[in-house]
Order: C-alpha cells, then structure tokens, then sequence
RNA sequence: GGAGAAUUGGCCGAGUGGCUUAAGGCGCUCGCUUGGAAAGCGGGUAUACCUCAAAAGGGUAUCGGGGGUUCGAAUCCCUCAUUCUCCGCCA
C-alpha cells in the first residue's frame, strides 16, 4: 500500500495516477479522507502518549514511596492514576477504530502507475512495444487446436481430470508429462544461468503472506482457501518467494536479491466458461517458473528491463513468435506500477495467449511486506520488488504442440531436446 | 495426536513484580594508542510511531504473537505460534 506521507506530498501524482486507472471522479475524496483520518491518529497519539507518560512517571512514585513505607501518600497517587486509566483506555479503543478505519481506505488505494503507463480501461488499449513475429509458423493442412493434438498423442487426458478433481485440472502423461518437466527444467536452468537463486517454496501460505503480497484482501475468491487451518493454495509462487522478505531489512550488499522457483499454482478463476478456456488456455491448476527480484529504488527500473529481456530471450529460444504489451491503466494490477506482459501466438488457434507478466512493485508490495534497507546514509529506506513470469506453462505447451505440427507429427523445439530426449511427438 | 521444557537485542546470555534506562560478553563501528597491525583503553551500535519547519532533543510502544491482572510486568495469568525431549502415528 502507498505511505500516508506519499498521499500527502504526492497528492497530484496520486489522482493523475488514479485517473489513469479510470478511478470514478466522485471517489477521489478517498485521499482526503486518508489524510483527515491520518490527522485525527497523530492527534490521538500525541495526547495519548502523554496521559500514557504520565501514568509511568506516577508508578515510578509509587515505587519508591513504597519502598519508604509512605503507604497513605502511595494511596493518593494511586487514585490519582485511576481516572486517566479510564481516560487511556477510551482513547485506546478510538485509535484501534481509527487506524483500521486508515488501513481499510489505504487498502483500497492502487499502487501509484508509471508515468509510461498508457491511458485506456480494456485490454485493447494495451500498447505493443515489440512485436517478435518474423517466424510465424505456417501451419499443414488441418492444423489442429491443442487439446485435439494432446488428446490425439495421449499427452494430456482433461477427462481424467475432470473425474479425479474437476474441470480445470488437466492431467499431463506421457511424452506430454515428459514435455511439461522438460520445459520447467528448462527455465530453471535460464534463471539460474542469469543469476536466480532456486527456491522450492511451501505451497500453501498463512493469511498473513497473502496479505504482505497483496493478494489479500482485494483477491480473495482468487484463491483456494484450506479453511480448517486457514492457508491459502499459493496462486503463484511470488507470494512465498517474497514473503522470504518480510519483516527483513535487507544489507545492501545483498542487493540485487534474485530468486526463482518452480510451483503449481492454483487459480479459483471463478466465473470462467465458454470457448475462450478450452483445452489449457485457462485452468485451476499450471506449473510456472517465476523470478523475483528485489532491489534499491533507483536500479528498479533498468532491474525491470533485465527481467524483460530475459523473458523475450526464453522465448527466442523456444522460437515462439511473441509480442509485449506495456499494460494500460485499466488492465495493470492494483499493485503494480509498471507491467509488460507477453503473449505468445498460438498459430492454430490464430490467438495470442498471455504466458508472462513482469512488474515493478515499486515500494507498494514492500510497504505491506516490510522489507527494507539502510541506504548510504543510515536511513531506513523501503526496498522495490519486482516479478515476472519465466515463464507460465501449460500456454506454452499450447503454442508449441499447435506451431510445429508437421504432417510427420509435433517436432519438439531444439532447444528442448536435450531435456526431453525425444525430438518428435 | 498426547506429556513435559523452552522462546530475551545482529549473536551468546543474566534477569521470579519497582534504582532495568534489559547486566555481562561476542560481533560490528568510530576514536585514542602505533612506523603499521594486534592487544589495550574509551565511545557508539534495534524497530515503529508521535512531537519539532528541519536537525538536535523529548515522548510512547515493543523481551515469540495476541489478550488479561496490577499504580507498575521480560517477570504473574489466559491463549496462539514455534523449537527441543519423550510417547503415538507415518512417507
């Protein structure tokens, strides 16, 4: 969440931002009320620490007119005492009401966008900024989508899925099973060739880490919730792998912190039907590589386009034809403050499908996380957090099972070989 | 799952209701000393919030988390978490 003190010194950025995330004009009284909120908390503590003040230097009194057996003047002191005992406690239960009050409406304000970040409320009105296409594949006669080719090859039984757990929940065998580790294993080795520690994190998290990663409370029915001892199925591996960050205060020679991990992650997607799910083009549960990087606030920008390039390089690679997209306002997440996403072609489908989303954080996510450093002159300065897909399976098997279908069967990327040891499916 | 013990600052560790402003040590750091270093000596060394134009200074809270008793809690009580030991179960 954003600090009272931005709310405050940065009050026109914040309502330029908020327009161009197509925040309602009505509700911008939203920051008004943070600062009136935030006005009426100092004022409460000033005088609270004080009443508070005065009750310890009063015990101290007491302590030492009990030590000298003055019992009657120790008595006085205490009835003295009892009324602002009161006073305290009231004043106590008001700023428990007024600081949730504060945090419920910091809550709800979106991180502050980039100055890059283009205007506009859909996902059209995102802005391609490059576009990787010199190779489309032309496809043989009676190309097919993927979920025929997988069922055709026996590489991925959706039935099987639906009756061991439901819909959404594709289940890999075979050379499509042997496809999809090949492919993990593949990433991890990129990432760890760029300097990315590997991280095999919990799957499951407390409330408390979703909270710190943002995806509480705005995306609650987002997630799987294991009610009985209240963990949440991790949506994707960034709540774990940053949470090993909170509460931190990072030496800043540990800066660039870089991690990676491979994890399942689980996707209520709530409400999602219809042609545009079919096959693995949207499911409850994908594998997904993702690097997580956090730094110091001037290098988060240029860290952001280190993690762009490694992105498009995997997919060079793989030889899949991909566009980027820097996010509009409408469509960037309430957290981030800057977002490419990457879609690759899937050729059959004649559709690009998202398979990466990079992020810079700025200081929003590590504000909630408390992750911070001493900067160069002893002061205690809030971190940036950055993340991104490297990359989101099961899309990507989508494209490249339907991009090099050949008449002699799918011909596994080149690159791929050597971890899938067969070279055709 | 059952029984018991424990959790104190960056680390070790003392502390069973009030001269605790958390002793002492280690580490780190600055200074003195030295040709230089070590040793020695002296100082500094948590976080958040409030106050102050800012700095200095002052205040409040924090001894695993939360709540309570008390004029006063690291210390007593309740509760949760974690760690260790023993038993049970188990890949």
């Amino acid at each position: 969440m954003l600090l009272t003190r931005q709310i405050r010194e940065e009050k026109e950025r914040v309502i330029a931002s908020l327009k161009t995330r197509n925040w309602p004009e009505e509700k911008l009284s939203i920051l008004d009320d943070i600062i009136s909120l935030d006005d009426q908390r100092r004022k409460l503590q000033t005088s609270n620490d004080e009443n508070l003040s005065k009750v310890n230097s009063a015990s101290k009194q007491i302590g030492m007119l009990m030590r000298e057996g003055k019992k009657e003047e120790a008595e006085a002191a205490k009835s003295e005492i009892a009324s602002l005992k009161d006073v305290i406690k009231a004043a106590e239960e008001e700023m428990r009401t007024v600081n949730k009050q504060l945090t419920d409406l910091l809550l709800e304000v979106p991180n502050i966008a980039h100055s890059s970040v283009p205007a506009g409320s859909t996902d059209e009105d995102n802005e391609v900024v490059q576009d990787w296409t010199k190779d489309m594949p032309s496809l043989p006669e009676g190309a097919l989508p993927h979920w025929e080719l997988a069922t055709k090859h026996n590489l991925i039984d959706f039935e099987l899925g639906v009756k061991i757990t439901g819909a959404g929940f594709p289940l890999f065998r075979g050379k499509g099973a042997k496809l999809e580790r090949a492919l993990i294993n593949f990433f991890l080795d990129e990432a760890a060739a760029a300097g990315y520690e590997e991280i095999i994190p919990p799957l499951l998290v407390n409330e408390q880490s979703a909270m710190a990663t943002g995806q509480l409370p705005d995306k609650e029915g987002q997630m799987y919730h294991a009610t009985k001892d209240d963990f949440y199925l991790i949506p994707t591996a960034e709540v774990p792998i940053t949470n090993i960050y909170r509460d931190v205060i990072v030496k800043e020679e540990e800066f660039p912190v870089k991690l990676t991990g491979h994890t399942p992650c689980f996707r209520r997607e709530a409400g999602s039907y219809g042609a545009h799910v079919k096959g693995l083009n949207r499911v409850h549960q994908f594998d997904k590589v993702e690097i997580v990087q956090i730094t110091k606030p001037e290098n988060s920008y240029s860290t952001l386009d280190e993690m762009v390039k490694h992105v498009a390089q995997i997919l060079e690679k793989l030889e899949l034809p991909y566009r980027i997209l820097r996010l509009c306002g409408g469509d960037i997440g309430f957290v981030s403050a800057l977002t490419y996403d990457f879609e690759v072609f899937s050729a059959a489908q004649q559709r690009w499908l998202e398979v990466s989303s990079v992020s810079n954080f700025e200081a929003y996510q590590s504000n909630r996380l408390k992750c911070r450093y001493k900067d160069s002159n002893g002061k205690t300065q809030l971190a940036h957090t950055l993340n991104g897909s490297a990359l989101a399976l099961a899309r990507i098997i989508a494209a490249v099972l339907e991009n090099n279908q050949t008449e002699n069967g799918i011909k596994i990327p080149a690159v791929l070989v050597p971890y899938t040891k067969f070279e055709t499916i």
